[in-house]
RNA sequence: GCGCUCGUAGCUCAGUUGGAUAGAGUGUUUGGCUACGAACCAAAAGGUCAGGGGUUCGAAUCCCUUCGAGCGCACCA
């Protein structure tokens, strides 16, 4: 248990000794830091409870409080504010236990087992600017899920089967008639077909394909039949469909390494065929499959809703599966395969309504068990400047490739030539680059649509990656500085001016940042936390100069404090997934 | 039409299980490299929290309402 929330149980302790149970107990940093570190507000609402002053039960809080030797200066404001400041001593030694131990800065959860299923990236494109944020978060996630304990299993989902298929094998037959997987009197194997597609060229083939079906019925028509018979195992059309997933694959898992984004399995939608037929008996037997205008669907509604809730078609009228089908046999086989007591699915807020339907589905056709729980994590959309949905100016979407090529560019032209290797700059340009991305993209709540300006994320000043790093790299420089000077021992001692102090107190904090970024699984508190300790730290940075400290216990403590932020940012950037250069 | 989300400084965003004086970055103005690394630090200016009403000791936060924006509403993913 992290030192802060012990100290915590200690007040609430306090506050029951003092005769009063609070409903809601309130422990937190002070707004008002002129009147102390720490405040209490359950005077106010006791007083309703107890029909007693607000003020006179603060009093008696108090009288519990001042017994605890670790807090000072407690006092009270306003209509019954409990404020209460930390004793140096207190933080001294908490400085000393969390420079020992790291975790004793964390609050670990009880483990579960959770799935997660983030990227999403879909085989006929090419990844685009829309889909850094599933990624990002996704991965950070996951990452902070197991920084506090969780047993986490996270799948790509590829979205590699589907009408998309269809459009891109129809294309593909548009561009090149002449290919032996269009010739129905073929004889010869498949796969020894000479053909090849760069990512560049699929990157077009889907978007010039999908205009034309939209205006185009015959074409739409080709689309959906084709797509039926990929899925039926039409030998010419899974061979070629094959040999596109293996390029764009590739290509897409290129671009997820250099996010540092990792998974633990790489399926996609069609690797739930196998247990399509299973699941669709476990809903058949559920005894809730309806036909309705030749599909197959489940009503879903519910008694307590008050608006609408379409039912979810499960079989299309064709015969033939759809996102449904393959999200719901998905979790067949997850369930089969990993048993996890979790799922959650990081994709668009657009989604919200669908992945409500399939949840339902999965609960009223027992896919899974009474207490699976299932979460959908949404996400805002990235819009233009006008609040639609981001497009370059040729009407596409930015290609992520060519994003982080232009940040790294810049980037390139600021890396200080004196202190970075020439074999290394490259490296550094693409870790500064990516954390001016990532960081850009962490620090807008989850759920909130935001604007894509491309100046955004090549800022290399002021609050983001690169600000980041390069504070983090400057502790780094400073610590190898002192030790190779020789110093007996690195601990807190004293704490001397007002950055410190703070310093101290913002340390205390993070479990607290944890806790509540993993509870609402959005990474904007850690960003603003890891800046804001940063920031504290720059501070003190300009104003004390450690090295030629002549004090010894004052060196001895600055260098800790050093130490000490150098470890939790290193710890919550790689939380991130932001990788920190040894120079820049 | 029904529903969901949102409206906070010039711009981009935090802050919403109700707490004291609404915060950052950027931009603007100004100061600091003979310096442990200036991608840094210090300071100023900038607000009817979209408008109105209500709940209460207390509202950016909860409720009602008006205006504005985006999104979703069965065989796409």
């Amino acid at each position: 248990m992290s030192i802060i929330k012990e100290l915590e149980k200690e007040v609430e302790q306090k506050i029951s000794k003092a005769g009063y149970k609070a409903e809601k107990f309130t422990f937190v940093p002070s707004s008002r830091p002129d009147l102390g570190d720490y405040q209490i507000n359950d005077a106010m609402s006791l007083a309703k409870k107890y029909e007693e002053n607000p003020r006179s039960i603060a009093e008696k809080i108090v009288k519990e409080l001042e017994k605890d030797t670790h807090l000072t200066n407690i006092n009270i404001a306003g209509p019954g504010f409990i404020n209460i400041t930390l004793s140096d001593d207190f933080l001294i030694s908490s400085m000393n236990k969390i420079l020992e131990d790291i975790n004793n800065n964390i609050d670990h959860v009880s483990p579960k087992k959770i799935m997660m299923d983030y990227g999403g990236a879909n085989i006929a494109k090419t990844l685009h600017v829309g889909h850094l944020r599933s990624a990002n978060i996704g991965e950070a996630v996951k990452r902070l899920a197991r920084l506090l304990g969780h047993e986490v299993i996270s799948d790509v989902h590829f979205g590699d089967i589907g009408r998309q298929s269809g459009m891109v094998i129809s294309e593909l037959k548009e561009k090149y008639p002449h290919l032996p997987y269009f010739d129905p009197t073929y004889n010869g194997n498949y796969e020894e077909i000479d053909f090849d597609i760069t990512p560049e060229e699929l990157g077009e083939i889907y978007p010039a394909s999908s205009i034309k079906a939209k205006e185009n019925e015959a074409k739409m028509e080709e689309v959906v039949e084709i797509t039926k018979e990929l899925e039926e195992g039409n030998k010419a059309y899974v061979a070629l469909w094959n040999k596109i997933k293996e390029v764009s694959i590739k290509d897409i898992s290129a671009v997820y390494k250099r996010l540092n984004t990792e998974f633990d399995l790489l399926e996609g939608e069609s690797d739930c065929y196998p247990y399509i037929k299973e699941t669709m008996d476990k809903i058949e037997a559920s005894g809730l499959l309806e036909e309705s205008e030749g599909a197959k669907i489940i009503d879903v509604k519910k008694e307590t809703d008050d608006s609408p809730m379409p039912p979810l078609v499960v079989i299309k009228s064709n015969g033939g599966t759809l996102y449904a089908t393959r999200d719901l046999a998905t979790i067949h086989s997850r369930m089969k395969r990993f048993d996890p007591n979790e799922i959650w699915y990081f994709a668009d807020n657009r989604q919200a309504l669908y992945f409500e339907q399939v949840f339902r589905t999965s609960h009223l056709t027992k896919l899974i068990k009474e207490d699976t729980h299932l979460e959908f994590c949404g996400f805002g959309t990235m819009t233009d400047s006008s609040g639609r949905p981001f497009k370059t100016r040729d009407g596409g979407v930015m290609n992520l490739k060519d994003l982080i090529e232009s940040i790294k560019e810049e980037t390139l032209k600021r890396i200080n030539i004196d202190m970075v290797e020439e074999t290394k700059r490259e490296e550094t340009a693409e870790m500064i680059a990516i954390s001016a991305l990532k960081y850009a993209d962490f620090l807008p709540f989850r759920t909130k649509d935001y604007v894509f300006d491309p100046v955004k994320f090549t800022d290399l000043e002021g609050k983001t990656g690169p600000y980041l790093l390069y504070s983090t790299v400057r502790m780094k420089s400073l610590i190898e500085k002192v030790e190779k000077e020789g110093i007996k021992e690195v601990s807190f001692h004293k704490l001397k001016g007002t950055n410190d102090r703070l310093l101290a107190l913002t340390i205390l904090k993070m479990p607290m940042v944890l806790k509540k970024s993993l509870e609402v699984k959005s990474l904007n508190e850690i960003a603003e936390y890891l800046y804001k300790l940063t920031s504290i730290y720059n501070s003190f940075y300009a104003e004390n100069k450690v090295l030629t400290e002549e004090d010894e216990s004052l060196k001895s403590t600055w260098t800790a404090l050093t130490k000490l932020t150098f470890n939790i940012n290193s710890l919550l950037l790689k939380t991130l997934g932001i990788k920190v250069p040894e120079k820049m």
